[in-house]
DNA sequence: GCCAACGTTGGC
DNA sequence: GCCAACGTTGGC
């Protein structure tokens, strides 16, 4: 059982859109980085948790729980040449790119925003808080896990 | 294999 | 809109 952070941009999907989807479930599909790639592929398990993030927005923060609902398969509009994730590099034989699927579980009363985040010094090494990080999917400790569901039952 | 140029991310 | 950071590309 692992946790993770996913970061998306709500003007471009956020968390009342995979609300309003069918069993509140959508594939978290587009990701072109290699690094993010390995881990939905390789780490990410049916039944691990993810706290939902609103990027380039105001405010960013996390806005609420999703479960991944379906392990790494492959990310299937990679193949579909009027996608906007389409790659001619990935191929239905040799697939490049993955996602995962996942599954609302809850959303916040009041995200626990960005700014919030930084003010704990028990969250100090999250991914999220390092300067430059640029990965839309990072691993969340227990105990980072722990502390932000305080936060948002706090706010 | 190096590295400069370029594109993207994302907070502010 | 700005800009720092960093991943990717492509010439050599």
């Amino acid at each position: 059982m692992h946790y993770w952070l996913m970061k998306s941009e709500p003007a471009v999907f956020g968390i009342d859109d995979l609300a309003s989807r069918p069993r509140q479930t959508a594939s978290w599909d587009g990701i072109r980085n290699y690094q993010v790639r390995n881990m939905l592929r390789d780490q990410m398990h049916k039944g691990d948790l993810a706290f939902f993030y609103h990027s380039s927005c105001a405010p960013p923060g996390i806005a609420g729980i999703m479960k991944i609902s379906r392990a790494g398969h492959v990310d299937t509009t990679a193949f579909e040449p009027k996608s906007p994730h389409f790659d001619a590099r990935s191929t239905p034989g040799q697939p490049l790119w993955y996602m995962v699927d996942v599954t609302l579980v809850k959303r916040f009363g009041q995200p626990v925003t960005l700014t919030e985040l930084r003010r704990h010094a028990t969250l100090r090494e999250m991914f999220i808080l390092r300067r430059g990080n640029r990965l839309s999917i990072t691993p969340v400790t227990t105990k980072q896990w722990q502390y932000i569901l305080k936060l948002a039952d706090d706010a």
